[in-house]
DNA sequence: GTCTATAACGAGATAGAC
DNA sequence: GTCTATCTCGTTATAGAC
């Protein structure tokens, strides 16, 4: 992130920059199954062999595209979410679920690389999951935020799931009560459900006007939650 | 679905079958969008353009494979359902979700055919919609069966999706009030959600007790739909 | 009629020698 | 970094076996 950099590591960024671009025109013409290095570097009016002094493998090159993804989509939401940051809990939750859904809109080909089907023969190596977290960690923010103003109301949750919605709370949501982390984990994946549905064309010659019905159903994911929108006066 | 046939018919029967095994094999190893009907002929012991006799193209064998995949998840579905054909619709509804997870999880490269990424550069015909339709209308049926006896409580609906949602009902699912369509529709893309997320990996080091924690969510996801546990004597 | 095999096309990927 | 020879792919035309 430094701002003053030499001419070399200026025209590496901006030739990595390139080489990234160009991938993801890949992705949306032919899917991440069939990205290949030398195509990319074909376009480019490079040779491969020097794509690897940017990326070692294609393997590398996928994950780099992953990362950017998960943080694009990360981006987003959080700038969504500051722009109601003073806002109740309900409508924090709404815009940044809604800001979810725009960015998969936008760049549906980035969205399938990291919320559909797994690429054959790609496993993801752990250096993604600080990007992969920070929508799900901006949520908890919100149910925190609600959890300790009063404006949470916990969800039922049966004695067999206690143990497992604890350790999940310690894991990566302390100071939450285990039912609003187990209810959390499963309202977040059917965000994404929905968002997947209307993507993928599930929803084709089904639901026709699907921003209200969308805002509508998060709406509910987040009572389910037990966000529930408070009077001003009540929070601290 | 003629029992008696020739030999000449059962031949052709059972090489469209192979063909589609060896091609469902290819599609776990390699994914769909390399799914090579020259790999598959040469896998088998044929020539590629006989493979014309059969399917008219690639996409064609795509398409069949789609059809299968429904089809078998369908076919899962109902019968789940009717070893609890007689219980209370609550029942009813999560041996539906907990088939469907099972399929998926038996299923995963035909899960992902079917509601993963699109195939780059194939759009699915109509002829798939009826075989994608089974589970849905699995769904519908319990619902409104739940209607008809009194064990279903409306859920609320903002007066900017009313007009979507009689529209829906009148489309696939009349008699059924349209609060409880619109809550329908989303509650099957949110269990796709759930589905989706364990299979394609996003609750790994996440969620570790799947099972319990996904009847318990397709369970809220009931609720969300109306449906409510009811005693037996308030059945009609 | 029904099927399989041969051969070929145009397009694209790939490996290796230079 | 360049070039070429050799692969793969989907698809079609054609000829012959049952």
């Amino acid at each position: 992130m430094s701002t003053v950099k030499g001419a070399r590591a200026r025209a590496r960024t901006e030739i990595t920059a390139a080489i990234k671009d160009e991938a993801r025109g890949q992705l949306a013409k032919e899917g991440a199954a069939k990205l290949s290095l030398r195509a990319v570097a074909r376009e480019l009016g490079m040779v491969s062999s020097a794509l690897y002094r940017y990326f070692p493998s294609r393997d590398d090159l996928l994950t780099a595209l992953i990362i950017d993804a998960y943080d694009s989509l990360g981006a987003a939401a959080e700038s969504a979410h500051e722009t109601v940051a003073g806002a109740e809990p309900l409508a924090r939750w709404t815009a940044v679920c809604e800001a979810v859904r725009g960015w998969a809109l936008a760049h549906p080909h980035e969205y399938a690389l990291i919320y559909g089907s797994p690429v054959p023969g790609y496993t993801a190596p752990l250096t993604t999951v600080p990007a992969a977290a920070r929508v799900g960690l901006l949520l908890i923010g919100i149910v925190r935020d609600a959890h300790e103003h009063g404006g949470l109301t916990e969800p039922p949750l049966p004695a067999e799931l206690l143990g497992e919605a604890e350790r999940m709370a310690a894991d990566f949501a302390p100071g939450l009560p285990p039912e609003a982390v187990a209810a959390l984990v499963a309202a977040w994946a059917q965000l994404y459900g929905l968002v997947g549905f209307e993507l993928f064309g599930q929803f084709n010659r089904m639901v026709e006007d699907r921003e209200p019905f969308f805002r509508h159903a998060v709406v509910r994911l987040a009572h389910g939650v037990g966000l529930r929108p408070v009077p001003p006066e009540e929070q601290a």
